[in-house]
DNA sequence: TAATAATATTAGAATAATTCTAAATTTAAG
DNA sequence: CTTAAATTTAGAATTATTCTAATATTATTA
């Protein structure tokens, strides 16, 4: 691991942000302020490769990174906003269907948040 | 419903296929020649505002397009492959928890796909 | 009908996220 | 050290999608 790819994993795991590519970019300058974007890109694809972070794709904006430790995700209909939430681990009943070939699962629940529910 | 709109909505739904908008514009054009893919965008977003259809995001591509009728998928972690399959609704537990604010939600579950287990 | 308003479509430009390229730098290996 | 391999870099290129503003279609009402 070079001393990027640690400190962007470190960042994406310390966070409970859903950090896009550029606000990494933005908190990896901190530390190396002439580090490049490309390389941002680099190792953020690297370590979803390698299952160290995993990549949250919402469709309407650019890819969210995350910890890889368990939970699931809510997602407002209306605005968009991603937030933390954990149900009952399904693991099980996938691996029993699929056996050595699962890796992991990605369960996204679609509601109204309560700031969209309060508007209306 | 326009007549564009209809018929976007029957490609989707009678698709078993993960169309992308280029594929359902390609698909478009035989039923309307002179349709512009603009067209296609407008009328999949309205489409998966209302619900009618789904996106799927998978990040590493353009997004795709599916029907809404319950089912689940799989999601190849080495070259990207969709396929659908579906678990036990699990609609109930999150619906307890979310109460009304619930909509649906959606399930991918990572494994390494039959060809790319080949290939080693 | 005809007139008006509202909505949808269009072509192409614009934008934004991400990848690519090829050179330069860093790290690892012999 | 020297050489090879891997990583980083800046910026160009690509690609998916949205935006724009003009045109066409559809719906509404007189």
């Amino acid at each position: 691991m070079t001393r990027y790819e640690k400190k962007i994993y470190e960042i994406i795991n310390s966070s409970y942000d859903h950090m896009t590519a550029e606000d990494v970019f933005a908190e990896l300058k901190k530390a190396f302020p002439s580090v490049s974007l490309a390389t941002v890109y680099n190792n953020l694809n690297k370590l979803c490769d390698t299952g160290l972070i995993r990549r949250i794709s919402c469709g309407d904006s650019a890819d969210r990174y995350d910890r890889t430790a368990r939970h699931d995700h809510l997602v407002c209909r209306k605005c968009g906003k991603l937030a933390d939430i954990t149900f009952d681990d399904i693991t099980q009943p996938l691996k029993s269907r699929l056996g050595e070939d699962f890796l992991y699962y990605d369960l996204k629940v679609y509601y109204i948040c309560p700031e969209c529910r309060k508007k209306g």
